[in-house]
DNA sequence: CTGTTAGCGCGTTCAA
DNA sequence: TTGAACGCGCTAACAG
């Protein structure tokens, strides 16, 4: 390991990164107003500041945050777990809650949970020994022992993506169930009655379909022919799922897709098979609010906003990160959605 | 649960979070040997081990990776720095890269670089600062100081979306020049002599296109008219394109596009103005082989793996992880691309 | 195979 | 406004 000596050997190597002593050396200061200088410049006098400034440059000096972290108990870092980015809805979320964080000075450990619980327990046992000041997930399912680690870990949590009972902390989301219930009503008053559904096995997708077959029922309407892929949502399940709808001879003119990469796929296996869209079969999807301009013109929607949620869920965080604690209320914010419906344009 | 009795107080607020030394204590053993159990089992023996795996059980412990970092000088940290992910032929990459990291025990600090070098050297001084053990980079267009920076940290670095001059060490990619010849060749090929293009303002785009233009008039075909959108690509920006092309009354029938959402758009607003894909106007996008299946019926395309680009960055940084230094052999992968084209089939 | 010693680089707590 | 001492939690290097 490095010693105190100077560095003379190596010169072009490693120069042995200057370190806060070096820099307070340079600036003829004391190593801890080295540190002032650069956290709090507003307690330091401006002539300080200014070595201090000077000697970083000349230095090239970058401060070692793990170093930091350890001393502070502040990492600014903040955990964001995310079933996938990959073909999805979360990308939008994602990226709004970096933009806002890393302007506000902090940045982003992005782990990818998968659709389990029990893969998002991995991860999280690994994120949590970062010491991440707070935390976003996805969701409200959650196993015992992640539920009971994020309280030992003692930082603010967000679940987005969902609203529900007993929240770990903070919520930012919308109802699942309300989603469901809009659709069986929506398209109810449109005159569908005869369904079908087409969705992933994804925890969420699912209670929005369970949700739109008892409204449908209390609409009375027949449960409808349910298919159930397995996740990822491609739009192959889509295709997949159409066929063996059609395959089971039972008559519908709506099929409500779990997302709309599923309802893509749909589409696609439907105009191959000559249906007119959405004469012949109308489709619903389920997505974000931004895409809604590059569907299919004849895909109506369920419109949420991630990049919306992404951004109050980076708020709500720092808000606490400020409050230090006290003000701690009971943030819970229901972003709600739209349906877009494209039949009629 | 309960400890010898040194924490007394707060006991219900935040329980003092076990140490190693708290482990160590209950595990009767010493701190030492509580690191090698967890971090190289096999140097240590089994009756230890066991006693301490019990000890980390009963006390819920979770390693400090901020302390164990600064104490190794290894972070088990990759920083990946990508455009944008939204509507992005990055995700693809960024999912695969840490499916292989994070399997291999290391997590990924995500960084959003835009598509200036200048917002890359922004993020890269906040993020050296963790001391990753490894760093990817999108391009292989770095700030003077960026390179500066990277080559003071004396990490493996990865750019990946390209093969270039000089690289800074390690590159995964393939050629944008090889690109746009390959786009002109084709098309000439398949007979179409009048061409244009609609590309944003993205510089690995923008050499496509050069390229594509400089290998055409070889071909003897004339400078075709040109559109650049802002970045980032949307669909709106392909509809925008195809109608600015349109005014400018030059006849072409194909249209060669900087990603394949720009395409969709494109479609999009030729299909509204009654042009029959491809048989009146071609379309050529640019985007990811897993996702060609999505694609618009009529659509040709360059065809590119992102996700192998990233699982290939991944083993490169990994396998200099473990070498330590020495091995260093200059990585350089080209991952090569396909072109798909759906005006036959 | 195990323990002891001595920091890693920084921020907190005091005092000046 | 500035500085000195101390320790955050862990691991490298040596010893036993």
């Amino acid at each position: 390991m490095a010693k105190k000596s100077s560095k003379v050997l190596t010169a072009s190597v490693n120069p042995a990164a200057p370190t806060l002593i070096d820099v307070a050396r340079v600036a003829g200061v004391s190593p801890i107003t080295v540190s002032r200088a650069l956290n709090r410049p507003e307690i330091v006098s401006e002539a300080a500041r200014e070595k201090v400034l000077a000697a970083v440059q000349a230095t090239g000096y970058v401060p070692n945050l793990l170093a930091g972290g350890l001393a502070s108990n502040r990492s600014r870092l903040v955990a964001l777990f995310v079933p996938t980015i990959v073909h999805s809805i979360f990308a939008e979320t994602v990226q709004a809650l970096m933009a806002r964080l890393s302007q506000a000075g902090y940045q982003t450990l992005l782990g990818l949970s998968g659709y389990s619980a029990e893969q998002e327990e991995q991860l999280l046992a690994a994120v949590l020994g970062r010491k991440p000041d707070g935390i976003v997930l996805t969701g409200t399912l959650h196993t015992a022992a992640s539920r009971q680690r994020l309280a030992q870990a003692g930082i603010p949590v967000v679940e987005s993506w969902d609203l529900g009972e007993d929240p770990l902390d903070m919520q930012v989301g919308f109802s699942h169930e309300a989603v469901g219930r809009a659709q069986a009503e929506h398209l109810h008053a449109r005159g569908y009655r005869r369904f079908a559904v087409v969705s992933v096995d994804d925890p969420r997708a699912l209670r929005r379909c369970r949700s739109l077959v008892a409204r449908l029922a209390e609409l009375g309407v027949a449960e409808p022919p349910l298919e159930i892929l397995p996740a990822p949502a491609l739009v192959e399940s889509g295709r997949a799922g159409l066929r063996q709808l059609l395959a089971r001879d039972e008559a519908f003119d709506v099929v409500v897709c779990s997302s709309d990469t599923v309802a893509q796929g749909v589409m696609a296996e439907a105009a191959s098979r000559g249906l007119r869209l959405p004469k012949d079969l109308a489709v619903l999807g389920f997505g974000n609010l931004s895409s809604a301009a590059q569907m299919h013109p004849a895909l109506s929607s369920v419109s949420v906003e991630g990049d919306r949620m992404g951004t109050l869920a980076a708020e709500a965080l720092l808000q606490r990160f400020n409050e230090g604690d006290q003000g701690r209320e009971a943030v819970r914010i229901d972003t709600g959605f739209h349906i877009i419906d494209r039949a009629t344009t």
